[in-house]
DNA sequence: GAAAAATTCACATTATAGTGTGAAAAATGA
DNA sequence: TCATTTTTCACACTATAATGTGAATTTTTC
């Protein structure tokens, strides 16, 4: 998952629930230049940052193998 | 998924691919030390250093809807 | 189509993630 | 055991994410 694919993920449902970026951004107690930048995949975010993003908008990060490799290295 | 039960993933993973921490780094073309700290959760890690890391391992990031919240700010 | 709200953007500053080095400590294995 | 490998750690430096401000631009709404 790429940065800007992240972005974008946010910005789709930030609209879903239809707050606005001030909004999310207070809410997430992040500034709300930093959100317009992962929005736009301008910038490089901490797990911190996504994390509290994603908190305020009932999402959740996983990990998981990926199905094509079980052993990616041989 | 919190940094340090990331750092932790991580760690299981490469233990399961029996590599080491410079193996790693060097694949994923990060530092050590770096490594080092993220495994211990020591770092508040940028998504571009876990996706290097993860890719290496065959693992991948995912996004999802919270089930417990189809609408959290309601 | 004017006013209000929301987003985009540039710029400067601050905070901190990432790196490199080298050494100590711990784990591994012959 | 003891030599080798791996991990842990401190420290200094560099790069850049995050912030704050204010203004321009775009979008929304009446």
């Amino acid at each position: 998952m790429l940065i800007s694919e992240i972005g974008n993920r946010i910005k789709l449902r930030r609209k879903a629930l239809r707050i606005t970026q001030s909004d999310l951004s207070q809410l997430a107690n992040i500034s709300i230049n930093t959100l317009y930048k992962i929005e736009r995949g301008q910038t490089n975010p901490t797990i911190d940052i996504i994390e509290k993003i994603i908190a305020v908008l009932g999402l959740e990060m996983k990990l998981s193998v990926k199905e094509s490799s079980i052993n990616p290295l041989s």
